[in-house]
DNA sequence: GTCTATATCATGATAGAC
DNA sequence: GTCTATCATGATATAGAC
């Protein structure tokens, strides 16, 4: 996700990632993008035709990274329970290291869902492979029987939502106490991992 | 959350709300709420002094809807897993009667989180009640161990991330098809609540 | 490629008639 | 209270010199 070398083009990106993630595409403006890049909103479009293709090219770059592998983990060969806690593993680390990504992602999915759907095919996401192997650990009696797209998004939702509620949690739960507040986002692979493996794993 | 009357005043919160809701603070223009209202925009300037002052009513009402008395169902005398199921059940049934909300608030969390703070503070929300109330139901070993903070932010989570999220579990899981979308969130409310008690509740 | 200056337009807000 | 007309601002975007 570091864009940064240090051509024009790239400053730009960097600079443009930046102030799109804070503001949002409606918020950000091209002036304080220019700023932050250190060059005039002449050479934003010179690089860019309109704010709404640097914008595109943003979001572009951070879906790609928002949705990681989880078809290929899927596929492997390994035990049902170990692949879901390769998941939540992935995908806990992927937003410790860049947590404004699910904000990012939520703010734009409402103001224009059919940008990102594009991408979402682009990137070749199948679910249907997911909810199959959920389907054959159930027919395998490795997990309790359960609508595969609710067992999907309870964990989905367990892993995201305190990342795009990052300022609800903060205050709420920690008083704004960042160095608690960190430790909590630490934990909760663990804590999710326990969670779910507790609430479906057929006990012998 | 029905605003509508039929005078003037009313007739703008009606619109605002819609527009606000739909586009959001910085999205939102004031001529469109003022034709969504019937009436134009010199109007809405004194009723409302400014766009901030129209957004604030509108952000009041809407927070003040969306947190619904937990504290006090946490602080009754039932049974602790009886208490998590209605709060299950109190926060799928708001969802889905207005599922609208939980977009709206993530979207204006990001852009100023200081605005929704004070207002759940107004509204005497008590987190350290709730975690006491599941600290003692440790202490009696109604359920495992596990810190407090993460049960509830797992609870809220699996509640509020998929209304949230709604367009994409939309097209993901769904394909667009409204109908089993809407049956998947009737669905939620029962599903968490297996889900967590399988996940915490000791058995004997 | 990079800059300054400017065109063009949309928006929030106000003045003032009725 | 409600309207029309207008202002003031600030935004995206472009022209043209270097």
């Amino acid at each position: 996700m570091e864009i940064k070398k240090d051509s024009t083009e790239d400053k730009i990106l960097e600079a443009a990632k930046n102030v799109f993630v804070a503001k949002g595409m409606e918020g950000a403006r091209m002036q304080e993008i220019a700023d932050e890049a250190g060059i005039n909103k002449a050479l934003l479009h010179y690089y860019f035709r309109s704010k709404e293709k640097l914008f595109e090219a943003i979001f572009s770059k951070i879906i790609q990274f928002a949705f990681p592998e989880i078809t290929r983990i899927a596929q492997s060969n390994e035990p049902f329970i170990s692949k879901i806690e390769q998941v939540v593993d992935a995908y806990i680390d992927l937003l410790i290291k860049h947590p404004f990504i699910p904000g990012f992602i939520m703010k734009e999915l409402n103001r224009d869902p059919s940008g990102l759907f594009k991408l979402v095919v682009k990137f070749g996401l199948n679910p249907q492979v997911i909810f199959d192997q959920i389907q054959l650990a159930m027919d395998r009696d490795e997990i309790i029987q359960m609508q595969p797209r609710h067992l999907a998004a309870n964990i989905i939702s367990m892993c995201i939502f305190p990342f795009a509620a990052r300022p609800l949690v903060s205050f709420v739960l920690f008083k704004d106490d960042q160095v608690a507040l960190n430790a909590f986002y630490v934990e909760r692979a663990d804590v999710i991992k326990k969670f779910v493996i507790d609430a479906i794993v057929i006990k012998k």
